[in-house]
DNA sequence: AAAATAAAAGATAAAAAACTCTTTATTTAT
DNA sequence: ATAAATAAAGAGTTTTTTATCTTTTATTTT
């Protein structure tokens, strides 16, 4: 579905929010160990991230990752375009290059639905709806 | 979404439906040219195929692949199984290993009714359902 | 039996994705 | 100023996926 750069990505996004601020930024290897990603591909990551201004950072000590105002409205899809880009959104499933509403694949009605159903889904959610819910102990991020 | 062995092995299993039968066997360079798949790589997912029995093979002369009336039943799950494995069934969005109903990452729920409707899809639609609708042409399969 | 045909199998290669290591730049504290 | 901390950047490696090439085996036709 995603790959596996923005799988981190979200996860990385979600721990940055939960356990940093502006006044309490965070490393790359608590984040590493935090989401149980590789460290350095996930610098890797954050590094874009950065670019993209999806998340802040400062270097030097006490520097590191967190996330302003902005950033916590962040969409998941926001994330998944930054790391597979429009793919999820333009994609014919099956590959096809030419694939549309006027020259559809086998299952392009089919996947129609499904398609815009996991747009919404990751629309709709903001890191920041995922911090609120993760305070309640109602999900869970880390991976072992 | 799917890998890219798992487009051609749908596509290719739809071609020979439509395109071949028993007493019309269907070669390789044919399926190849029919899907604009490379030759060597959908000949070695259709050996996969027939090994799993969801394609029928004969060498030789007037040799090649075709369809049983049994094969004809078979669902894209069928063949999104035997190409990728169950990962579209198990797998986290997040690629978390303990994602559970007990232990949910931050999207789990959404994401379980969206992963349903997937999986209803592909388990609901047979090769041989695409074959109709593509007779009825209401829909097409080649990519340029 | 020989020749032709076509898939099966195996080996190799190229490309992409995932991951690692090393160096550089920036900031802060002393 | 210097040293330490930390992200940024770049280069390199490994693994996985995708693709190609070659040889073998099975079948059919002549």
């Amino acid at each position: 579905m995603f790959s596996k750069s923005c799988e981190y990505a979200i996860k990385a996004m979600i721990y940055v929010a939960r356990e940093s601020s502006e006044d309490h930024k965070i490393g790359v290897k608590d984040i590493a160990k935090g989401t149980n990603a590789p460290e350095h591909f996930i610098a890797k990551i954050l590094q874009e991230l950065g670019r993209k201004r999806l998340i802040q950072s400062t270097k030097g000590p006490n520097g590191g990752f967190y996330m302003d105002e902005k950033n916590l409205k962040t969409s998941i899809a926001d994330i998944v375009r930054a790391t597979d880009g429009e793919g999820i959104y333009v994609d014919c499933v099956l590959g096809l290059k030419t694939c549309s509403e006027k020259n559809p694949c086998p299952v392009h009605e089919e996947y129609k639905e499904i398609k815009q159903k996991l747009i919404r889904m990751i629309e709709k959610n903001s890191i920041g709806d995922f911090k609120k819910k993760l305070d309640l102990g109602l999900s869970f991020l880390k991976n072992k």
